[in-house]
RNA sequence: CGGGGCGUAGCGCAGCCCGGUAGCGCACCGCGUUCGGGACGCGGGUGUCGGAGGUUCAAAUCCUCUCGCCCCGACCA
């Protein structure tokens, strides 16, 4: 491949939309360009990416017993009615119609489409079990699309679905493609975690996320220092206080904190520390309000305080509700006195003694609370976040807090679609039963803008070799014809040789071609110039740390066939 | 969805308050010099000033509507 002739528009500036690492070095590489918010066009060079990452799935997707087919990307209504997601999976459902006014969708995930071939397919065991794949493009309209191909409405993604004919068999697909997520992100050059995670809209019974590890990253995770426990923060089990304060209770007092109405502020007029706060939370469900405890340092876990209530919706309490419920403006709610409102509260608070509490009542706070005598609360459970220092759930040491970006998620999802949508085989004494699903995601686009985010520097990318959109940058620095000649000659081995080389072939001064190389990214570049003709050399450079060998024309294809190209399928 | 901001040349932006000739840098085209880390000189403007309507003798600029994009918020009690 020549520069000259290829579409490579790299921008010198930076774009202003550009917020993130791999968004931005992707656009000025002239990789992607945008169509509209969350839309992009792949140009030659970042398909080139997106193809090798591709690749190295089918491969190890296959090797894992799963085989590829292709489903539409758009899909009639009345599949998602059956499962009741149509009315379920919200605005992100991007909907129309046809010319005849029926209902369809742009698919952003498949598993009604799947199980309703299966369920026409498949009638036997013998059949089973089965795992279909594919790779194609998903549509989910986000609400807020950012960070260029990280959080897209348009999305490549490799989707697969297993089918079995019990619970044990569907663990072992799951494990399968666990191990095959573990091989291909290791083979994508990627530093990554598997950990434990909510199953969110899709459903199901578990799941595990593989997370690239990036300060960027969206997600927060927590992990045992120095064991195996690791798990989404969404997800992460946090256990009982193990002891319980031993402070004598003192009478309660209400005393004013005018203006205070943050943690901070208060504890600070009180001259106290927030882990002897308790704020109370005001939520909004479909049923009612309810009011959550948690320690003033503390998060409120959405997802827990859902599963706890089994509601599927819940809001921060806005202005007015807050002022209707406790007749104080927001940051005086306290659970002394609170009427009409649930009252649940975190495990951890209940080890407290003597702790501050809203006084339901402006400028006004409770100090020396304590449980039972002033407070009781109607339910104790797990709701806050899991935080740097607490104990692991699985007693395997101290949780440390990092950031991560998800690249692929695995479910086993039980038999919720399966059984909703009727899919069923005959079991050898000729029973019916419902087929055991797992279905597994990568996104495609979000690992190679993962794998930017953790490998660049101030000039540009530096892709991992296996997923670089070429293996070697030629810079024929000069027009001379010795230079040419070389270049020419040693592109041509190259590539007659399996290796995949850019031949920046135009009329450029080198400094343009040796930014747009480092911008680029390839992880190897050879430099042709007359300088080093005169010595009868070329130098071979290594765009991680910059390191030149300088060698004869002659050795250069003999070098290059030495150099780990490709984390080789025969592992 | 709520809050903030921005749409002016291919890209990054100024001009808008205070209405009157559409500008700067980069890119681009031509010629010449230069040629191993984003060169220089000379010449060239490539524009529905996001769109529609209105006010005005006159609108990029003021008003109304509309479309698009970006950022922040989903822990604040």
């Amino acid at each position: 491949m020549r520069v000259s002739q290829l579409l490579i528009p790299t921008l010198r500036e930076d774009p202003g939309e550009a917020e993130t690492v791999s968004h931005r070095l992707m656009l000025r590489a002239g990789m992607i360009r945008k169509v509209a918010a969350g839309i992009y066009t792949y140009l030659p060079l970042g398909l080139r990416v997106i193809r090798k990452i591709e690749r190295i799935i089918r491969e190890e997707m296959d090797r894992a017993g799963a085989q590829e087919l292709l489903m539409p990307i758009a899909s009639p209504a009345e599949l998602w009615r059956e499962t009741g997601r149509w009315d379920f999976y919200g605005k992100e459902l991007l909907r129309f119609q046809d010319r005849h006014e029926r209902d369809f969708c742009l698919g952003p995930t498949h598993e009604e489409v799947i199980t309703d071939l299966i369920r026409r397919e498949v009638r036997s065991y013998r059949q089973l079990p089965l795992n279909c794949y594919q790779i194609q493009t998903k549509f989910r309209d986000e609400i807020r699309p950012r960070f260029g191909l990280m959080r897209g409405r348009e999305f490549i993604m490799k989707d697969a679905y297993s089918f079995d004919k019990d619970e044990e068999g569907a663990r072992l697909s799951y494990q399968k493609m666990y191990d095959a997520y573990v091989r291909i992100f290791t083979r994508c050059g990627l530093t990554f975690r598997p950990v434990e995670a909510d199953t969110g809209l899709i459903g199901g019974t578990s799941s595990h996320e593989f997370m690239v590890l990036a300060e960027t990253g969206e997600e927060t995770i927590v992990y045992a220092e120095h064991g195996t426990y690791a798990a989404n923060v969404e997800r992460a089990e946090v256990l009982p206080p193990k002891e319980t304060s031993t402070e004598a209770p003192r009478p309660l007092r209400k005393l004013p904190t005018p203006g205070a109405r943050t943690v901070e502020e208060v504890t600070a007029m009180l001259k106290t520390t927030p882990q002897r706060l308790v704020k109370t939370l005001l939520y909004t469900t479909p049923k009612e309000p309810v009011a959550v405890l948690v320690r003033g340092d503390r998060a409120v876990n959405d997802i827990k305080v859902k599963t706890l209530l089994g509601v599927t919706d819940l809001q921060l309490a806005d202005q007015e509700t807050v002022m209707t419920l406790t007749g104080a403006p927001i940051g005086f709610a306290g659970p002394i006195g609170l009427k009409r409102v649930r009252l649940v509260a975190d495990h951890e608070v209940k080890a407290l003694r003597n702790f501050v509490v809203g006084g339901n009542e402006a400028d006004t706070h409770y100090v020396d609370a304590n449980w039972d005598r002033d407070v009781t609360i109607e339910r104790w459970a797990d709701l806050r976040n899991a935080s740097a220092g607490d104990p692991s759930p699985r007693g395997d040491g101290t949780l440390r807090v990092a950031r991560g970006i998800e690249v692929g998620h695995v479910f086993m999802l039980g038999t919720k679609y399966s059984k909703a949508m009727r899919a069923t085989f005959l079991d050898p004494e000729g029973k019916e039963c419902v087929a055991v699903m797992g279905c597994y995601g990568i996104g495609v686009g979000r690992t190679a803008a993962a794998a930017i985010e953790q490998n660049y520097d101030a000039k540009g990318i530096i892709w991992p070799v296996p997923i670089a959109p070429v293996h070697i940058h030629l810079l024929a620095l000069s027009q001379s014809a010795q230079v040419s000649d070389i270049a020419s000659s040693l592109y041509t081995s190259l590539i007659q040789s399996g290796i995949e080389v850019l031949w920046d072939d135009r009329d450029e001064r080198a400094g343009v071609k040796f930014n747009d190389a480092d911008l680029i990214g390839a992880p190897y570049q050879l430099i042709i110039g007359d300088k080093g003709l005169a010595q009868g050399t070329v130098e071979f450079k290594l765009r991680k740390d910059g390191t030149v060998t300088r060698l004869a024309p002659d050795q250069v294809l003999k070098h290059a066939q030495t150099l780990p190209l490709d984390s080789s399928r025969a592992r």
